[in-house]
DNA sequence: AATATATGAGACCTTATTAATCCTATTTAT
DNA sequence: ATAAATAGGATTAATAAGGTCTCATATATT
């Protein structure tokens, strides 16, 4: 897996979105302003978006984008594999046609542990957690906000190390 | 991060070699072929496998690579960072200075902890539990289990090729 | 010492993917 | 009707991966 700038402009599309709130109309040249995404290119990354029922697109004058579900039903990763499909680590777990031992292979195993593992802890993390302390645009173009600890969004996991 | 071909038949390799066992010196030749890896390709990875102490690098007439540690002592996650470098999940993570905001982001985090528990997997998986019940090779192809001795080794490298 | 065999090291090429941009069409508020 | 905005596909640019080639170097054998 390898999340693609596409992917990480994504998950900033979505951040500003989920702090308008569901329902509400941003426009493209806003958001791609305020979270550092090129125009034309979050244009692109909408559309995957739209076709995945995250957002709604408004086309016309005043158009824009529109969160079409509830930030705590949206998981991180939901839009993760919006946009680079499902999350795999190789290609041999990826494409097991081209990998000719993969079902009697121990690393093979490993790396879909893994993966689950991966998809899982993403799959823990919502909209509404990470708008809660997250501020990935720049200081001095966002709201104000309580530096709230991310251990409480994390906390259900084992902490690692 | 993304596990390249490279890193793939770095794995290979090292599982070939555990099967060998350790301080048993084997052909790029023979390993290329049964683990079915290009040969010039085999060599590059076996000079950053070597200079990661995995394994020693035998020149001249009768050459080949010899396993250093005991298989039990490599992890996967040795073996895989030592072709990939170490591993993280996006570019945030792996080059900060690029992310204007990484210090203060709940997403940041997110990828943070993702990345240690993935090397945290890795780390608990070693090469003698993988050669166990491996078969990261074609059934025709791969020899029996029991690890050859040197002599035998040497004494059957009459034949050509 | 000479020769054959095997790998070292890095340059080089080819292909695939990613990232971004451009241009024309379409939609919608006023 | 007009202006404002996005749609959607084509195109380009940059980067990385995967693999190959060549010459240099090391070593066993005779």
């Amino acid at each position: 897996m390898r999340l693609t700038r596409a992917a990480e402009y994504a998950i900033r599309c979505m951040l500003y979105l989920s702090r308008q709130g569901q329902g509400v109309l941003t426009s493209r040249q806003e958001i791609a302003q305020q979270a550092d995404i090129p125009t034309h290119f979050l244009a692109k990354i909408a559309q995957d978006l739209a076709k995945a029922g995250l957002i709604e697109i408004r086309q016309g004058a005043r158009g824009g984008f529109i969160l079409r579900k509830n930030p705590a039903a949206i998981t991180l990763l939901e839009v993760v594999e919006t946009m680079i499909g499902e999350i795999s680590l190789n290609d041999c777990i990826a494409r097991p046609a081209g990998c000719k031992v993969s079902y009697h292979c121990a690393v093979h195993r490993v790396w879909l542990d893994a993966r689950d593992q991966l998809r899982n802890t993403l799959r823990q993390v919502n909209f509404e957690q990470l708008i809660t302390d997250a501020s990935c645009f720049l200081p001095s173009l966002h709201m104000p906000l309580e530096p709230k600890r991310l251990e409480t969004i994390v906390s259900s996991r084992t902490d690692p190390q």
